[in-house]
DNA sequence: AGGCGATCCTGAGGGC
DNA sequence: TGCCCTCAGGATCGCC
């Protein structure tokens, strides 16, 4: 569920962990962990010394001073929390806890790193190293925050899919899920179906730029908070009073009244106004 | 190549 | 109140 602005929040509302020590892991659920051997997967980035944590698209990396790197991706319910441990007792497990790191951070304090996934459609991926970690990372097209107009319109050039489905595809952008494909599709007046090959340069640079300015306000908000996503310190966003037209078919558009369609592509609910956004006449 | 369906899961919300 | 059905912010795989 969460999108690039709701990760980003994530990470940043991890930032504490950065130069911190990891002093001890509990895995409740395995299978919720993949890694490189038994072992790693019991303890997954045990003793690491965290140089940070980064991100592209939807997916976080813990990263340490070593060549291990975890790829943790949230998939619709996932969260990660954070929160101080005062004394020697640790918290009670939270319901769908799959993993917990005591952490030693920086500042000298000790803290509790938590997975926590209902759903499961998020995992926990260790690499044993930078090359093993990269070469995974290249399933990913650029970071849509910062995708450039040029690097969009080749890509979309060489396929015929509806821009909606192409959108969704990480592999050519990396970070836009089901709400901002349709908030930036109808903020940049482009007909969901339109085959992605047949949208000229300045549309694809509209698209470009609405994809970042969305993304960027929404991070500005701390993220959309539909049901479930909140951030690090357990706390909703409110980009979802800035939706357009997400979660709003049926109802009126924002810009000229008309009634909003609705309908499924590529197993996702779509949203669009058939006034607003006519890149494609509907046949 | 790409469209489609199934799959992995749990929980919230609506209708009756 | 309770039960049943539908839907959900994601990603992958196999089949045609």
């Amino acid at each position: 569920m969460p999108e690039l602005p709701e990760v980003e929040c994530v990470r940043r509302s991890l930032s504490m962990l950065e130069g911190g020590l990891v002093e001890s892991v509990a895995v409740a659920r395995r299978d919720f962990v993949s890694a490189p051997s038994e072992r790693e997967r019991r303890h997954p980035m045990a003793g690491a010394s965290i140089e940070r944590i980064d991100r592209l698209g939807k997916e976080l990396a813990l990263v340490e001073k070593g060549p291990r790197r975890l790829r943790m991706r949230l998939g619709m319910t996932g969260r990660l929390l954070v929160h101080p441990v005062a004394g020697r007792r640790a918290p009670a497990r939270m319901p769908h806890e799959h993993v917990r790191w005591r952490v030693r951070t920086a500042a000298g304090s000790t803290v509790l790193l938590r997975s926590i996934d209902p759903r499961r459609f998020g995992d926990l991926v260790v690499f044993d190293s930078a090359e093993a970690f990269e070469a995974d990372r290249r399933r990913l097209g650029p970071d849509a925050l910062a995708v450039r107009s040029a690097d969009l319109h080749r890509r979309l050039a060489g396929t015929r899919r509806a821009i909606k489905i192409a959108l969704l595809d990480q592999g050519v952008l990396a970070g836009v899920g089901n709400i901002y494909a349709d908030e930036a599709l109808f903020a940049s007046r482009i007909h969901p179906r339109t085959p992605s090959n047949r949208l000229d340069p300045p549309s694809v640079d509209r698209l470009a730029r609405a994809v970042r300015r969305l993304l960027r306000r929404a991070i500005e908000s701390g993220g959309t908070t539909i049901r479930d996503y909140r951030n690090g310190r357990d706390e909703p966003g409110t980009a979802q009073r800035h939706l357009l037209v997400y979660g709003r078919g049926g109802h009126p558009c924002r810009r000229c009244q008309g009634v909003l369609q609705h309908a499924f592509l590529g197993q996702r609910t779509t949203v669009w106004c058939s006034n607003c956004q006519q890149s494609v006449h509907m046949t």
